[in-house]
DNA sequence: CACACTTGCTTGAAGCGTCAAGTATCCTGG
DNA sequence: CCAGGATACTTGACGCTTCAAGCAAGTGTG
């Protein structure tokens, strides 16, 4: 984005027409999964990424900041989450022994419990909203466009 | 979604691959073309996109419905939103001649002219972080592969 | 070893979106 | 012609996210 931004180069057709349909993509595609894990589970997506990580981890237990990563999120979100996710009984916090600074939460019995019982029919709704549709080829290659924006994306972030 | 869910169907390693890549889009693409808009013009992009719409419409003038539609939100959101645009200046309210209940949205001179200076570093962010890094035959690509997303979500949601 | 700085996380307030309820207008059948 | 229902939109309260500020523990530099 330099100082001489005369001339705007639009997109073309073939552009716009993909655009249109990423743009509903990224709309539709969140509210519909965030819809079903509410209604089958109580769960937004985001508590349920927190978890699903914590579940995946070792000893079931992340400091905060990697969590937040893996989980796409801020910290203050993750923070505000865990909060909720701890009165709910699914999560705990514990101090780190060799680095007061660190805090780390992990996934309780009643946590796992909860994730082993959400998972199938979430990954059922991903299935059958992204995967079921697509072609094995057309699969692959939204693993590379996905991977080539989000590369873009941190190359901006990084400057 | 059946009642008898004994064994679900896992990701294999494509899928599961371009399941993380594509939550990631997901959540990060949004994210940074909010902030550009922010940063750069004090909108977010829900607010940008209805602006856009009007400014594509007929006397800059649509039905809320329709404006709700075209803008990817809810009817009770945008009514929210016009409250706000109304109070900058840059869209009007007035009912419907022909039928009273229908309230027609209008982009002003101003609100036009917030568009026209936005417009070209919006493009620009869009280009940049989404066709910049991809093929022709990958945007055509993901064009058939978010078209087929959302018809499958269009079909969930009419049942 | 003390002072400033960085890192890691938490907190409170402000703003936005959603949901349920409410209002106003229009249509339809008896 | 009017009772009931449908349609179009608005509103207010609540919950969640963000942002800025804050606190506490670690690091390093003179």
């Amino acid at each position: 984005m330099g100082t001489a931004e005369q001339e705007p180069r639009w997109l073309d057709a073939d552009e716009m027409q993909a655009w249109l349909a990423l743009a509903g993509v990224l709309v539709r595609l969140p509210a519909a999964l965030d819809a079903q894990l509410q209604r089958d589970a109580g769960v937004s997506h985001f508590e349920y990424q927190v978890m699903a990580m914590l579940s995946e981890a070792p000893h079931r237990t992340l400091r905060m900041s990697d969590l937040a990563q893996l989980a796409n999120g801020s910290l203050s979100r993750l923070s505000h989450v865990v909060n909720r996710l701890q009165k709910r009984g699914w999560v705990t916090r514990q101090p780190c022994a060799s680095d007061g600074r660190i805090t780390l939460a992990t996934l309780t019995e009643d946590g796992w419990a909860k994730i082993v019982q959400t998972a199938p029919g979430h990954v059922e709704a991903v299935r059958g909203l992204v995967f079921d549709p697509l072609t094995g080829a057309q699969v692959r290659q939204l693993n590379e466009i996905g991977r080539r924006i989000l590369r873009t994306i941190d190359a901006e972030e990084r400057d």
